[in-house]
DNA sequence: ACGATGATGAAC
DNA sequence: TTCATCATCGTA
């Protein structure tokens, strides 16, 4: 089932928790890659220093400002793309950062590698094997596949979305700490608890 | 521990 | 128009 605007129109803590164990899937022609995600953070709010949004309704962070279900996609150090969803009401400024993530070892039922192989950690890393540039930024997050409708619709090739396969996260497996890299947003903000992680998948 | 590397926002 | 800063990563 693949997440709507309603699944990330919620409160940004509840919806950066609940995407512990969903899939990002990005297609490229016909090929399809799909990646469940394993960590996560929240950026929440227009008072969190740790936010691009904290400096006000810049051109870079506006998108954070508009309804949820959007990718926010920009540039760090000069070379890492970092991968955003847009959380929240319209006007309220959140997004959640997809820093980590694994691949699904195919097998008769669902297993799970948990090989280093098979993790794709960092936000840079994961953009990287997903070929996810600012193309994206302002973009909904959806399928790429016609809606079933009129003769004119034009296939897009590619796109990059969220899925719920079916996997039930339970609660003990989820830890919380502080952001990575943010220290600059002074105590209060950099010490909130909003990164996310399964610790079934190490660390 | 540190350099790569370029967009961003703020100051001037 | 400059300047410091940066939601990182790979190599040492």
């Amino acid at each position: 089932m693949i997440l709507k605007q309603k699944f990330f129109n919620r409160p940004t803590l509840k919806v950066a928790e609940d995407l512990l164990g969903k899939f990002l899937v990005r297609k490229i022609g016909n090929r399809e890659r799909a990646l469940m995600i394993t960590e996560v953070e929240a950026y929440d709010g227009p008072h969190d220093k740790a936010s691009h949004a904290h400096k006000g309704r810049t051109k870079r962070a506006e998108v954070m400002f508009g309804e949820a279900g959007r990718w926010y996609v920009y540039l760090v150090y000069g070379m890492h793309y970092m991968l955003n969803i847009v959380t929240g009401p319209k006007n309220y400024p959140a997004a959640i950062l997809i820093r980590g993530a694994i691949r699904c070892s195919q097998g008769r039922s669902l297993t799970w590698s948990r090989s280093v192989l098979d993790q794709v950690k960092g936000p840079g890393k994961l953009t990287k094997f997903l070929k996810i540039d600012k193309k994206f930024n302002g973009k909904i997050a959806e399928s790429p596949s016609p809606r079933a409708c009129g003769a004119s619709v034009s296939r897009r090739k590619t796109g990059l979305w969220l899925e719920d396969r079916g996997i039930k996260i339970n609660k003990e497996n989820i830890k919380r700490t502080p952001r990575i890299g943010v220290n600059y947003a002074g105590k209060i903000w950099a010490n909130k608890p909003y990164r996310f992680f399964l610790t079934i998948f190490d660390k």
